[in-house]
RNA sequence: GGGCGAAUGGCGGAACUGGCAGACGCACAGGACUUAAAAUCCUGAGACUUGCAAGAGUCGUGAGGGUUCAAUUCCCUCUUCGCCCACCA
């Protein structure tokens, strides 16, 4: 019996596939194809166990497919631009293209080992003008079609080193490098109209079949739809008036003061008749300095009233009281509010601390307004003509009575804003964009493209982006008039780069164009998605937008890019994530050191079901280990002649669990993605197996079997499969190889073993024809001693039989 | 604070559409092989009660209630944990 020796069997499969190029995929429109796609990786250096899941879920399901006959397309890629390559070299020194393609080489290294089945033809990589060239082009095209604006937003700054800081580089307010304190900027940036298409990514979710609920029910949060209406309150003495947004118009009349984000521009607007501007104005410096971060995170309500003024409640011509306060945001609605402090209890504790009116205009049976806010709905009381109708009915009366009385509109508001792209950083796909003194800001022709990152600049970390010291890339002429001009300096967001990247696979060393639309129908959509749920809402709402806004450029088919998503849950050790930075990360190389790159995708599989979270610490591999070289011995033990003769039936036997474990195996990798109940099916066939050669000496039934088995394990374990299938004298890769079929009429059972229960407990069993009547199950059990002494002196009362399945007795 | 999801042996997990709870694997125990150990192969096992034994009985899917002949599965209340969003008007 020879020992398996995974490192070497491993290392000649991967090279064999290489060379005869087994998984470079031509598409044959004859052929159903299977597009398989994981999310585009980061080129971080290393591979962590989340990779080898991610992967491990995805070579099943193209292997699978492959085998199944299908076309598959499965390849690979890099989100290669980003932070990290920049913080390296000024850490360390080392140029971000440097360090990004070394990276990339090593985890290539990595990824092969592995044995994933990918078409490394088609690999790309974001950071390469091959590819962001078209990332530019499409910017174009958003510029063109009118989705591309520029407005001013905050930027974390540190002034020490000149520099704008990602959120992740301030930490607790401070610079990740010198410490000190950051503040906010205002800049003019790059924005894409992603809130155009709030409505029909929305409306999509309808087409999402094949996607997790709970992604879904995230992205619907994140787009946040909700139904409300415009009002408009003058400020008295003035003409001018205070626009809010409220999704309760049925509690106008409970409006008794008004609240604006310290943002607002009304403020300045009157800062004329404001009687305490100067402390208007700290207020509203306090509350800035406290940035994002300490704004949202810091609960507490303070605000400061806007004395000398006030706003008139068009409802009941009150006039009321303006704040300045914190909980009131810029971002949502119009940045301004109606308080109704007896139903919103934002607004009540607001009150409360101010000594503000509150005024009861809604009764409901357990509302207590001296003791919070009543936000469910109730009665209208204390409102007018509106008196006595129900909350929910006074919605549409009252609004259809303020757009009549003209100061107010029905409206629809989105959570989901747009989508700022430009970043202030070398480390990826520079804009497209040229500004002339003459002509403002041009667009850089098509035939110039791509608009090439200059890689010979230096990094300090300190002062502006390297880019604005590269003359050679800022100093140009302005491609309509001829003039001198410059060049855009900021970056994209590498949300960019990862919204398309799934089209290019389809033709990802096209020339002239974006990609050939032919092969892109061809391959598109992704049939089955698989990554993190940490993407449900950025990632994957971009890259809806991004295919949509694609298809009206006519450019691609279909409207959404991902008919079937797997989450795939997290990789952790004792509970908690690996990370680094905790130090408790366990890498794969090491495992595949000592185990082989088959028995940790089969481990990493069968531990737990995919969308779960997976614990490394259960000691599970080695049982996985065990199985894998259980397997390995079989083929010995089958070519081996032991005493006894094997009987017919127990030939039947065996030969009927192998149809039925077909069929499960294959229901559970097609239908159900359940990779773990999968590899336990295979298990019980190996099991039954063993035992039938323990006491046969039959090769032909049981050299079948294990043909059965090594093609069914084939996708999990590939290498150790591909070994195998030499040795048993084929020819072919088992990898090309023909899935298995199960015959229905084998497995189709004649007889069943049903259980009886008397009263809800089980009592005992009886061997029935499949399909047996009633009456032949009454004539069963009659002749069952066992059940009828259950039965004695008992009266029946019921007797049910779901057929196939149970008998129910119920007795007295 | 809001939303979504989960809870099953010592552990990871399984159970079709309400129909025999605990498949498969780990850990554990016993046996075979071995001078011995490792490896391998075989066998056993939810808990409790009872019996010399084959067996028999009771309890049991986070807690409590409900619907049903029948609930891990459906409904209500609660607890704990996880994830996402987080002052969204």
């Amino acid at each position: 019996m020879t020992e398996y020796d995974c490192f070497k069997v491993e290392k000649k499969w991967q090279s064999r596939w290489a060379i005869d190029k087994v998984f470079e995929s031509k598409r044959n429109l004859n052929i159903d194809k299977y597009y398989c796609l994981e999310m585009l990786p980061y080129p971080s250096g290393n591979l962590h166990m989340g990779h080898v899941r991610n992967y491990s879920i995805g070579d099943v399901c193209a292997r699978f497919h492959r085998m199944k006959g299908k076309n598959v397309l499965y390849t690979i890629g890099w989100d290669a631009f980003g932070l990290p390559a920049e913080n390296a070299a000024i850490k360390n020194k080392i140029h971000p293209a440097k360090w990004t393609r070394q990276n990339i080489s090593h985890m290539r290294k990595q990824l092969k080992s592995l044995g994933i089945s990918y078409d490394w033809s088609r690999e790309i990589a974001t950071c390469e003008p091959e590819y962001y060239r078209w990332t530019q082009w499409l910017f174009i095209k958003m510029w063109e079609k009118g989705l591309v604006f520029r407005k001013n937003a905050k930027v974390n700054w540190c002034s020490s080193c000149q520099t704008v800081l990602a959120n992740e580089q301030v930490l607790n307010g401070l610079c990740w490098r010198c410490d000190s304190q950051t503040e906010q900027k205002q800049l003019e940036q790059w924005f894409i109209k992603i809130t155009d298409y709030a409505d029909e990514l929305l409306e999509g979710h309808k087409q999402l079949t094949g996607w997790p609920q709970q992604v879904l029910s995230m992205q619907k949060k994140w787009i946040g739809k909700s139904y409300g209406v415009e009002i408009y309150f003058t400020l008295a003495g003035t003409d001018k008036k205070l626009k809010v947004f409220t999704t309760r118009p049925d509690t106008i009349f409970g409006v008794t003061f008004m609240v604006v984000a310290p943002e607002h521009e009304i403020i300045n607007e009157i800062k004329e008749q404001l009687v305490n501007y100067k402390e208007v104005k700290e207020y509203i410096l306090f509350s800035g300095i406290k940035s994002k971060i300490g704004r949202t995170s810091n609960k507490e309500k303070t605000g400061i009233r806007l004395k000398g003024i006030n706003a008139v409640n068009p409802a009941t011509n009150e006039e009321i009281p303006i704040f300045v306060a914190n909980y009131v945001l810029t971002e949502y609605g119009t940045g301004a509010i109606m308080a109704v402090p007896a139903h919103d209890q934002r607004d009540w504790e607001f009150a409360k601390k101010h000594g503000i009116f509150i005024k009861d205009v809604i009764k409901g049976n357990d509302s207590n307004i001296s003791k919070h806010a009543y936000e469910d709905d109730g009665i209208l009381i204390n409102s007018g003509q509106f008196n006595g109708i129900s909350s929910n009915d006074a919605f549409s009366v009252i609004t259809q009575w303020i757009e009549k009385q003209n100061f107010g509109k029905k409206t629809v508001k989105f959570r989901l804003k747009d989508w700022l792209i430009s970043r202030q950083r070398y480390w990826g796909v520079p804009f497209p964009i040229v500004h002339c003194k003459k002509c403002g800001t041009v667009v850089v022709p098509e035939e110039d493209l791509p608009v090439l990152l200059p890689e010979d600049v230096k990094f300090s970390g300190v002062g502006e982006s390297p880019l604005k010291t590269s003359e050679d890339f800022t100093i140009v002429k302005c491609p309509k008039c001829g003039l001198g001009a410059k060049r855009e300096t900021d970056t994209m967001d590498t949300f960019v780069d990862s919204s398309w990247y799934y089209a290019r696979y389809c033709d990802p060393h096209s020339k002239d164009v974006i990609f050939d639309k032919t092969k892109l129908d061809s391959w598109m959509p992704v049939n089955q998605y698989i990554g993190g749920i940490e993407h449900a809402c950025m990632h994957l709402i971009y890259a809806r937008f991004w295919y949509r806004f694609m298809r009206n450029l006519g450019i691609v088919k279909y409207d959404e890019p991902f008919v079937n998503l797997l989450t795939q849950g997290m990789v952790t050790l004792n509970g908690r994530v690996m990370s680094k930075s905790k130090g408790n990360v366990v890498s794969p190389d090491e495992v595949i050191s000592k185990y082989g790159a088959d028995t940790l995708r089969l481990f990493i599989l069968f531990v737990a079901p995919p969308e779960k979270q997976l614990d490394w610490s259960s000691n599970n591999i080695v049982g996985c280990w065990r199985f894998v070289n259980r397997v390995w011995h079989l083929f010995d033990i089958v070519n081996t002649k032991s005493k006894e003769i094997a009987c017919q039936k127990d030939k039947d036997d065996i030969l009927k669990i192998m149809h039925l474990t077909i069929k499960k195996v294959t229901d559970n990798i097609e239908k159900k993605l359940q990779f773990n109940t999968a590899i336990s099916f295979i298990m019980e066939l190996v099991n039954a197996l063993y035992a039938y050669k323990y006491h046969s000496n039959d090769n032909d039934v049981s050299l079948k079997v294990y043909k059965t088995v090594i093609l069914l394990m084939s996708p999990f374990t590939p290498h150790l499969c591909e070994e195998i299938w030499e040795k048993l004298g084929c020819k072919r890769y088992i990898s090309t190889c023909s899935w298995p079929v199960f015959d229905e009429n084998i497995i189709k059972e004649s007889f069943l073993e049903l259980p009886v229960q008397i009263n809800g407990k089980l009592r005992g069993k009886i061997v029935v024809p499949i399909d047996a009547t009633e009456d032949e199950v009454k004539d069963i059990i009659n002749s069952d001693d066992k059940i009828m002494l259950q039965l004695r002196n008992k009266q029946v009362m019921r007797f049910i039989y779901i057929k196939n399945k149970i008998i129910t007795v119920v007795v007295k």
